[in-house]
DNA sequence: GCCTTGACGGCAA
DNA sequence: GTTGCCGCCAAGG
C-alpha cells in the first residue's frame, strides 16, 4: 500500500494540533522544525487553506514578533486575540502576544517527530 | 502563460 | 534602530 508520505500541509496540522494550551508559536518555527526554515510563508498559505472541521488551534500561530498577523482570517483580529486572551495568554499590546512567557516550540515536543530524514 | 499577491523570516544598507 | 529587499512556493487575476 501507498506509505503515506505527509505532505507538507499534514505536518504542519500535525504540529499545529500539537500546540499546547496556554501557547502560541511561530509560523517560522513550524516551518523549521518541517525542515523548510525558509517556507515560513507557506505555513500561513497551508493555515489559510484549513478547513475549519480539524478544529486546529490555529490562532495559537503567530509571526516572530508575536503580532495577530493572521487575525482578519477569523472574520477580526478582536476574535483571534479573544481566543488568545481566554487561554490566559499575555498579551504586550491589543493585538500582540508576550512571546517571552507563552512561545512554544515544536521541536521542544518529544510527541512530534520532526525530524526530517535525510 | 505572465504577473501580482500572500496568515513570514532573515539579512543588508 | 528602521527601512527595504530577497527567498520560498502556490493560487488567483
Amino acid at each position: 500500500m501507498s506509505p503515506a508520505i505527509p505532505t507538507f500541509p499534514d505536518r504542519v496540522y500535525r504540529v499545529v494540533a500539537h500546540i499546547p494550551h496556554g501557547r502560541v508559536t511561530t509560523y517560522g518555527l513550524i516551518a523549521r522544525s518541517l525542515g523548510a526554515p525558509r517556507s515560513a510563508r507557506m505555513v500561513g498559505w497551508v493555515l489559510r487553506r484549513t478547513p475549519p472541521e480539524m478544529n486546529l488551534p490555529c490562532h495559537r500561530v503567530v509571526n516572530r514578533i508575536g503580532l495577530l498577523s493572521g487575525g482578519w482570517h477569523f472574520g477580526h483580529p478582536d476574535i483571534m486575540r479573544d481566543l488568545l486572551r481566554d487561554e490566559s495568554i499575555p498579551f504586550r499590546d491589543d493585538y500582540q502576544v508576550d512571546l517571552s512567557t507563552c512561545l512554544w516550540n515544536p521541536a521542544d515536543d518529544p510527541d512530534l517527530d520532526s525530524r526530517h530524514v535525510p
